[in-house]
DNA sequence: GGGTTGACGTGCC
DNA sequence: GGGCACGCCAACC
């Protein structure tokens, strides 16, 4: 029984540290298949389906920006974890994302 | 088996 | 610098 697509990337998704956030194409890349990033945005869709809290909200895409936020419900909700791990968000943009990026292939 | 989808990425205008 | 079009590949119907 072999992991599927999703549980790879909920797996690497739930690795990320708490303040760190890591971009759709960095998993993807992580995962030998950079040119899936759009498959781990569906993944992160099909999060509500996961049996564990995928912390979703740390992913963006490699511009830092919010794409995903009106999947949670509130637009604001998003923007809100993030600010409360300690990140800086500006017009769904995080500022400091370089500074927060995390790379799954390289610290992890 | 085939067409559609999608929370992306890159390139071009 | 912002916006549009194409490509990419796995899951879904």
């Amino acid at each position: 029984m072999e992991k599927s697509f999703f549980e790879a990337v909920w797996d690497v998704v739930e690795k990320i540290p708490t303040g760190r956030v890591c971009s759709y194409g960095a998993i993807a890349h992580y995962l030998s298949t950079p040119k899936a990033a759009r498959m781990v945005g569906w993944a992160m869709n099909a999060s509500h389906s996961a049996k564990r809290a995928i912390p979703a909200h740390r992913v963006v895409n490699r511009l830092g920006i919010l794409s995903g936020k009106q999947h949670f419900g509130q637009l604001d909700l998003m923007e809100k974890l993030l600010t409360n791990e300690g990140l800086i968000i500006e017009n769904d943009k995080i500022v400091n994302f370089e500074e927060k990026f995390w790379n799954p292939s390289i610290e992890l």
